[in-house]
DNA sequence: TTTATTGTTAATCATTTGATTAAATCATTT
DNA sequence: AAATGATTTAATCAAATGATTAACAATAAA
């Protein structure tokens, strides 16, 4: 009955599978529009299995969006507690990071955002945000250069706000903007590409004192 | 059979009634995870009454998507042709506008952009986007002001991503940011109006020559 | 008032969909 | 090989849910 929990190690691959097919559907259609079947079927196996596994669609959808959200946080984590780089440089590197990721895989900001909406408080809280974010090396970093004059004055929220916006609102609103430009999907990377470099650009003017 | 059809303007406050409740759900839960009977529970009517005014939840749903989309248009198309305003006094009027109408309506961005994910090209296409925006005066000023180096020289989808992510993306985002900074909805919005004067000066940084 | 039309309700239908079951297959151990 | 346990499948269940129906109420027309 519950093989997975007896042998811890069965066959990673079937689980896997199943996994890896959940992260595409929920990532495209959202935990509502998600139908375990359609699950089932982008992994090529039985319906029977995906609860023989995961024992619930809900439970399976729970592990996709701590992963996704980690894997979203882990982005900032690395970059933002290194205590040999400039705030420039991280701003960079958080950027290249994001950027990165986001063309391989698109859909998560608005999976994770559209997600959240229903759950709000408890899955934020889970993954600890507030934390890697506000108590971050980068915070203290950017405190102390608004102290010495060498940025100018900006609430914290407002140069969080203003980072993730300008990187990642693109890919959510990713249809519009190709239509709007007549854009292939080559056309789109190649333009939040040179954002990399923008961005931080950008930034470094709004945080000129 | 068909009450509606026959005598258009039967008791609008029904079918305003149904209207409105339909909004404020599918704003909030998007048209997968809303059931038709919470609609009808909010409206405080009876369930068949929606299928008797709107024949489906999909007919419903793409009413209110429609004007959902039209809201949000709206509030630049006026201020995009005026042809006394300089771009700057435009770029003011635009973020002030989504500024206000987003409090008011927080959920709209989220909804039209998760909603938008399934259906992309049609309803994009439906509501002239491209033509409203590319073809605009705001456009042509752009333009010019780069042939005459008055402002730097951007693409204008950068343009618009930038000024799109910079005032919409906190409400996408609101779950988060306020578990970041321990904001109150009180707290939030004013944080949003403190950028209805912040963006236009942060855009001017960055479209200088 | 009577009649016809429109609006509303409770009950029901039919389909979809998450989940379970019981039997079959596969793998491992003895 | 036999036995045991893990994995997989087809079939089925039960609940949720969009939609319809038939009866009833309210309103307007005659």
């Amino acid at each position: 009955m519950t093989g997975k929990i007896v042998k811890e190690e069965a066959d990673a691959s079937t689980e896997e599978k199943i996994k890896s097919a959940a992260r595409t559907i929920f990532h495209k259609k959202g935990f509502a529009a998600t139908r375990t079947r359609d699950i089932a079927e982008e992994a090529g196996l039985n319906l029977a299995l995906l609860n023989y596994y995961f024992r619930s669609k809900q439970k399976l959808f729970d592990i996709i969006m701590l992963e996704s959200m980690q894997q979203f946080l882990t982005s900032m984590t690395g970059v933002f507690n290194d205590q040999e780089t400039s705030l420039e440089k991280k701003i960079e590197l958080l950027v290249g990071n994001y950027i990165d990721l986001l063309i391989q895989e698109p859909n998560i900001p608005l999976f994770i955002l559209s997600e959240l909406r229903n759950n709000p408080q408890e899955l934020v809280a889970k993954i600890r945000v507030k934390e890697v974010l506000m108590k971050s090396y980068l915070m203290k970093q950017m405190q102390q250069a608004m102290q010495e004059g060498k940025i100018a004055a900006i609430h914290p929220l407002h140069f969080i706000m203003n980072i993730m916006g300008l990187t990642v609102f693109p890919f959510i609103a990713k249809p519009i903007l190709t239509n709007l430009g007549d854009l292939s999907e080559e056309d789109f990377n190649q333009l939040v590409e040179q954002r990399k470099a923008l961005i931080p650009h950008w930034v470094k003017l709004i945080l000129t004192p």
